[in-house]
DNA sequence: ATTAAATGTCGTAAGTTTGCGACATAGATA
DNA sequence: TATCTATGTCGCAAACTTACGACATTTAAT
């Protein structure tokens, strides 16, 4: 039942709270810093790099896959894990889209109380 | 157990994810346009405007209320809710420098394997 | 003082997420 | 071929989220 309402939200919606969503952990925001620090992609131990068992990367390595921000490519014995650069970048406009709709108002400041 | 090791991450890492998550529900992106698209505070239905209960809204407001991204004043009878667009200026110069950073690299292109 | 309207609080059902250990599988190497 | 190493798969327990109805509270009017 949790999701029963999202079909009623517009695409752009959706899509922007899925993204946000991937992101909304911070062993997942971990994971594209970790990727995007090493210049190239990764074959391999990431989870050695966080504080959390094997399984649980991995767990959180295939939600982001699943909304396509990173890929994995199987490459012999090891995995090689890429950033989808190209999608980052549209999300990261798609952000920027919202988040300059949302302050061009300037209603209220930080401590003001709102003057309704 | 379901936030175990949360503190195990960077402070950056945690504010980021608790803002993603935040916006993480297409209800809840619908909120903040919707706020932004009336350029003043709301006092009211905010609940009649979306496909959802009243206290389904409620709830949502207070989720965005406790990262502090909306703010709410009671003002009689109703009650007044405006954006913290100081907030959201400094979220959305977050998210861009997560965002560069992320597409810095550049390694992999959106159709081609990755050359591990 | 009653009552109507607008919000807030509580409890609950169903579904999702997090975190992990145990087990399965597949190359590589002796 | 045995076996080591690197990954993937399953299942489980605990906690969290979503969605809503029923009830409480508060203010304004009559």
């Amino acid at each position: 039942m949790t999701y029963a309402k999202t079909a009623a939200f517009t695409q752009e919606q959706q899509q922007l709270a899925r993204v946000a969503k991937a992101l909304a952990h911070p062993a997942r925001v971990a994971i594209i810093q970790f990727l995007a620090s090493k210049q190239t992609c990764i074959s391999g131990d990431i989870a050695a790099e966080l504080p959390l068992a094997r399984t649980t990367v991995f767990q959180h390595l295939q939600e982001l896959k699943a909304v396509d921000l990173i890929r994995g490519e199987i490459d012999g014995l090891t995995v090689c894990y890429c950033l989808n650069t190209e999608l980052l970048q549209q999300v990261h406009q798609q952000f920027t889209g919202f988040f300059l709709e949302a302050t061009a108002g300037a209603v209220c400041g930080p401590e003001d109380a709102c003057s309704c």
